[in-house]
DNA sequence: TTTCTTACA
DNA sequence: TGTAAGAA
């Protein structure tokens, strides 16, 4: 299917779509016309970049679990033992920044209890 | 009509 | 990311 099937079929729009391509998400083959096209595994490739996104993944570290993933459903199951290893790692990114904001926090609650009362 | 690339308010 | 422009 080229890219307006692949549209209607994921809701995701064609901007985003090239884009994911650009940043090596998806590899749609080409048509001697240069359009794109899409096979049917990559609707459900566009579905597991979507959770991955919305899971605060960056598109690189996605790039690179994706052919590691399975999607069933609403579940996305990482197979290899690598990939989850990444997500560990990405886990421990997370709350190491965490831990940074929480220090800032207290650290402007004690700037701002030190202000002159008005 | 559909898609492509490139560039920008 | 959306949108516009110009071409195939």
């Amino acid at each position: 299917m080229r890219i307006g099937e692949m549209v209607r079929r994921t809701g995701v729009s064609e901007r985003l779509l090239r884009y994911y391509e650009e940043q090596g998400l998806l590899h749609p083959t080409r048509l001697p016309s240069g359009y794109r096209v899409y096979n049917e595994v990559d609707i459900d490739t566009v579905r597991s970049i979507r959770s991955l996104l919305a899971s605060g993944l960056s598109t690189t570290i996605i790039a690179k679990i994706l052919p590691c993933v399975s999607i069933d459903g609403p579940t996305l199951t990482p197979i290899c033992s690598d990939t989850i290893t990444e997500l560990q790692q990405e886990r421990e990114r997370i709350t190491h920044a965490i831990n940074e904001l929480q220090a800032s926090r207290t650290m402007l609650d004690t700037v701002i209890a030190a202000a002159p009362a008005t």
